[in-house]
DNA sequence: TGATACTCTGGGAACGTTCCCAAGATATTG
DNA sequence: CAATATCTTGGGAACGTTCCCAGAGTATCA
């Protein structure tokens, strides 16, 4: 009885200030803070029935640790920067969604920016990163070299930083995570003409990212091969999104150039170009066929469902996350490249047979 | 020379330590830490000079000032936590966008959670944010009332919530923002109505959600007032996702229900039903028009186009950042309810004629 | 019995900053 | 010239925590 009103009296009295701290406790209980801090840290210097009061007095007191606190004193924020170029699309959803399936147990937070695809942006969003202190960046970069001294600098200053997706050039010692955009761009220019398709449009990604070069070379590789390469099939969008995919459609059709599939850089790209061309009265995919490269839903939830090669986004994001930790634990511990594995799944936008 | 190799050798002993620190400049140019923060800060209790000295000395040896020594201090995080059922829609990436906007200048940094549409998970995130000491939550929920007691426990310790979208019963006294659902689907209705439709189904959402039920009531009553209301074409679906539409148009024509058009809680409800049926060899809009209620890129990006009730969502994100901070600022000042409003915009899912 | 080991607790520095207080130096006033 | 105001600087507490060091008390040993 005793105890509770004196319990009251002190809940009280703690109801004027924000919150319950290690010294509310250390008063409460008349123990020195020490003590406090070695019950709620499982230390085994302490009797068992402190602790017992301790862990009781916690529980009734309502204390939370204060992150902030451990956080300077460590020289830790626990938290991440993912910096991509949109999120507006399911792509960084789903990678991010892999970073989240690592990091939260962890007790990372994650802070995410936006680039909006320009270089001078993500630039922004590296430096306002590092004003934050984060304890690591990952990236899917916006542009190859426009920023790569930034890259260079800070990491130099000590803080790491991993990409996916979009790397930057080989000069730069980083981990990174990608796919084999080469070889599987080529095994779906290989569906493609197995379909009966010979006049093969690429709706190319920007030249000044890797992905979009490397996919570009295993099209013109293969088509190459069969002699069936058309420079003029070539085409370079902007962007990547479904506006750029609707223009570069548009174009194709208004220059009345012969095509009868479209490989697209992107689902967001092959999406835009489908609608446009179905909105022209052309069917997909009786006369046209088309195909992306990607790993996020929208590939079947559209009509018609696209064949397109899958990406393992969420194992992408994963795998960022892991190879971050493994440098924020040990900053010169040797940089790695994981290669994901994607895999070609088709679909109606290309299994219809040609006109 | 002399103050270069100075320099040098303090830039060296440096290296050596994570970071510069207002102790290093003031060991560095002779001075207390005290006089270094009055230079760093602008205070006007300083000799331009010293000041001029300091900053120079920043600026050479890399100061950059630690967020989390000012966090502890001023008892804040700095940190806000964005709650959402999910983020792999453009919904949600759009409102964020718009908690960006604003919060980014002010120097908050954005935690992004996602609940999968679960309660318990939604409960566990709110913790979660909680134990990051986040100076608020911006939340879309996905249950009306099973983490009622939750919000409420989560504001008198201290945390302000503010509600978007999907809001919760109005016995919570909490700042928060939506659009007038009841009218806009009204008028939808009436839109359908005036091209000539008079069966017309209804995709709703969760019973458990505020809009949902508001979008339905204003569904119900336009077809009442015109006599062409019928039980039988109210759908109610599991979640609001493309699969979800999809199953309910299949359960549809399975069920051999008759119906001309459809009126969808979300553009993904529209978009899986609308896949559905032109896989099934049904035309949109001749046979059946579609009608959503969103506001994301979808309803352009897809064919044919969507007719919707476009919501702000930037502005709707804005709009809570900008509560939120009301309630960071002074925990006492009082809740605000925002309702934006939502344009219709008419596409060609419901503008061909009917057959 | 005296020396040694073990158990438990308290004191206080440290993480990086701001800001209050005091004080020395200089300028201003009557 | 003494008194006072102004300018500029330094000292040190505080935010909440951990952890090293020291020391009091008790148990163990030869």
């Amino acid at each position: 009885m005793f105890l509770c009103v004196r319990l009251l009296l002190f809940l009280n009295k703690l109801s004027m200030m924000k919150r319950t701290t290690i010294k509310d406790l250390a008063q409460y209980l008349s123990l020195s803070t020490s003590t406090i801090s070695r019950a709620l840290l499982n230390d085994k210097n302490i009797h068992a029935d402190t602790k017992n009061r301790v862990i009781e007095a916690a529980q009734k007191l309502g204390y939370k640790p204060n992150v902030t606190a451990l956080n300077l004193k460590y020289g830790k924020t626990k938290s991440i920067g993912f910096v991509v170029p949109e999120m507006t699309t399911p792509f960084s959803s789903k990678v991010l969604q892999g970073v989240h399936n690592i990091l939260y147990p962890l007790g990372y937070k994650v802070i995410i920016l936006q680039s909006d695809e320009d270089p001078l942006r993500e630039r922004e969003n590296l430096l306002l990163l590092e004003s934050f202190n984060v304890d690591g960046i990952i990236i899917n970069l916006c542009h190859e070299t426009h920023n790569q001294e930034i890259y260079q600098e800070i990491i130099q200053r000590g803080t790491p930083l991993v990409f996916f997706d979009r790397i930057p050039q080989n000069t730069l010692d980083v981990s990174k995570v990608l796919v084999d955009d080469h070889i599987k761009a080529s095994l779906m220019i290989e569906h493609l003409i197995s379909c009966g398709r010979t006049k093969i449009v690429h709706l190319m990604g920007p030249s000044t990212v890797r992905n979009s070069v490397e996919r570009a070379g295993g099209y013109q590789r293969i088509l190459t091969k069969h002699n069936l390469y058309d420079a003029q099939l070539m085409v370079k969008t902007n962007g990547v999104g479904f506006d750029d995919g609707r223009i570069a459609a548009k174009k194709l059709l208004d220059n009345k150039v012969q095509f009868d599939s479209i490989f697209a850089f992107t689902d967001t790209l092959a999406i835009g170009a489908m609608n446009y061309l179905q909105e022209q009265g052309i069917k997909v995919p009786e006369e046209i066929a088309i195909a992306s490269f990607s790993g996020t839903e929208f590939s079947v939830n559209v009509y018609p469902q696209l064949t397109s090669v899958e990406q393992p986004l969420t194992k992408m994001g994963e795998s960022a996350a892991t190879l971050l930790i493994e440098k924020i634990k040990d900053d010169s511990s040797p940089s790695r490249t994981i290669i994901l594995d994607a895999k070609l799944v088709y679909r109606a936008s290309t299994l219809g047979k040609a006109l």
